[in-house]
RNA sequence: UCCCCGGUAGCUCAGUCGGUAGAGCAAGUGACUGUUAAUCACUGGGUCCGUGGUUCGAGUCCGCGCCGGGGAGCCA
């Protein structure tokens, strides 16, 4: 007897008077003094259940049919029939219902079939892949991805692999990690006092890394069209619905394009993994909507059909010294948007997709190109109503002397930097690239607002349980 | 890290003026039913986050700590 995925069969590959075997776990029962009881079974192949018709003659019905309950994992075969009741086009009639696994106590289960707050599933990591929500946010994850790594594929982009352990600081892009294999009770000094990492596992400080930027651009100054696509760490003591210690990046970079081509790249890059969202996982994205966000869908939609607005920074402030409205922190030319402000202008201006383009120098990193103006750098930022930032990026600096000189205007320590000034020194080009912070990208696609309800076992300052 | 809010049954919450705790859902039993967030009845289920204090008496008031949420900063 074969074993189908239950989206299979649900989606018409197993002819109707067949027999098949489906596995999975028990959502709900519900008993009829018909004679038979119906048993919604979830192996989270697609996001409807099915609905197994346990007839009371089956063998072990009154002994463990009867006492099936949330959680507990099947393996069914029986005959594919037409419904005879509402809610469902196929149903499985079951000749034989393997119980094979049970739940020792129904009463602690801790996935009861109601609905359970976020915060609490958070708590039980281990089991929240069962629920419908989670179950859905993995399939989204996974398609995203892989219509991300398809997006790069068809357009030329090679997927490297840049390292998670890091030497360099660089980028001053956040609190980094440490790695290391030094005794921390009783590590290791200098004759200064100091540590001696020249003891350590690497003969040196090595971290984790917070952006796999520096050293993809390595390689697209090789391959031309390069991305990277893996986890992230940072170590900031963030407590919001839009940071992790630990979440997923994607980060193309493209030689020989500029800070529009970088923008352009990034609109269809969004826009072509939404489309394919909308078509792959309907199902999925049907639940959010009903559920969890009304406009998720219709959302997507009009981002996928309208050209992002773009800004230059200096026009948005602008538009926020103009805008009929009062901010707690009040703006103007020189500083960095306050939440508030991101928020106007993505949710209230726009109302959609916003790419803000030429920021001041002064409150962007080093290796954004410095503009003609000798006062902004060729950066941009993606932002979108609700999360804010989900990307950011820039045009970055391929001048050695001008490299050098934001080196030195920020205090950095130039040696530290020699191989990413050796890309500068020989045959260097104009490049662009970008980061999409994939857990926001989910959180804004489902309208999950958390990102730790969107990633597998989230990982938060004084958090790491799973 | 800062500001605000919270922690009571397996889960979501109520608990008045300080007088030893209640509902809904879930679970168990039964009734009913091609059911589908089923319905109805009954039953079991509590370290009121921890700790110290005030008081004759604390879920309730006060201090400290821990944990969670929302917002801010940082950023993707």
């Amino acid at each position: 007897m074969s074993v189908h995925p239950i989206a299979a069969v649900l989606g018409g590959q197993v002819p109707l008077g067949r027999r098949t075997t489906v596995q999975g776990w028990v959502r709900t029962r519900r008993d009829s003094k018909a004679g038979l009881s119906f048993v919604t079974v979830h192996d989270g192949s697609g996001f409807e259940p099915l609905q197994v018709i346990a007839p009371a003659e089956l063998p072990n019905y009154r002994g463990e049919v009867l006492h099936l309950t949330a959680g507990c994992a099947v393996r069914v075969t029986g005959e594919l029939v037409a419904s005879a009741g509402k809610g469902q086009g196929v149903e499985l009639r079951a000749e034989k219902i393997e119980v094979v696994g049970g739940v020792e106590d129904p009463e602690t289960y801790p996935i009861a079939p109601k609905a359970h707050s976020f915060e609490y599933l958070r708590t039980v990591a281990h089991l929240r892949p069962r629920t419908n929500s989670i179950g859905a946010v993995a399939r989204v994850r996974h398609c995203l991805a892989q219509a991300i790594n398809r997006f790069f594929h068809e357009r030329g982009y090679f997927w490297i692999h840049t390292p998670i352990i890091t030497a360099s600081d660089c980028e001053g892009a956040g609190a980094l990690f440490r790695v290391s294999t030094l005794d921390l009770v009783n590590p290791p000094r200098t004759p200064e006092g100091s540590i001696d990492f020249g003891q350590d596992f690497f003969g040196r400080e090595t971290f984790l890394t917070v952006s796999g930027q520096l050293n993809v651009e390595a390689y697209c100054l090789a391959l031309s069209k390069v991305y990277t696509f893996g986890p992230t760490f940072r170590a900031e003591n963030s407590n919001t619905s839009r940071h992790l210690a630990e979440f997923w990046m994607v980060e193309p970079e493209t030689a020989f394009a500029d800070l529009h081509a970088n923008a352009d790249l990034a609109e269809s890059l969004l826009k072509s993994i939404f489309r394919a969202l909308l078509d792959e996982r309907a199902d999925d994205m049907a639940f959010f909507a009903q559920r969890i966000d009304k406009t998720c869908i219709q959302r997507l939609e009009q981002v996928i059909q309208s050209p992002f607005k773009r800004l230059d920074y200096s026009e948005a402030i602008c538009i926020l010294e103009r805008a009929n409205r009062s901010f707690e922190f009040p703006i103007s030319w020189g500083m960095d948007l306050q939440s508030e402000h991101e928020r106007y202008l993505a949710e209230d201006y726009v109302d959609g997709p916003l790419v803000l383009m030429n920021y001041p120098k002064e409150i962007k990193s080093f290796y954004m190109r410095l503009n003609d103006d000798g006062r902004t750098v060729a950066a941009m930022d993606v932002l979108v109503p609700g999360i804010g930032e989900i990307i950011g990026g820039s045009q970055r600096e391929e001048r050695l002397e001008v490299l050098d000189a934001r080196l030195g205007e920020l205090g950095m320590n130039k040696a530290a930097y020699h191989w990413y000034r050796d890309l500068r020194r020989y045959g260097s080009v104009p490049h662009a690239g970008f980061g999409l912070g994939f857990e926001r990208t989910v959180s804004y696609v489902t309208g999950m607002n958390n990102v730790r309800d969107v990633i597998p076992f989230p990982r938060t300052p004084r958090s790491a349980d799973h």
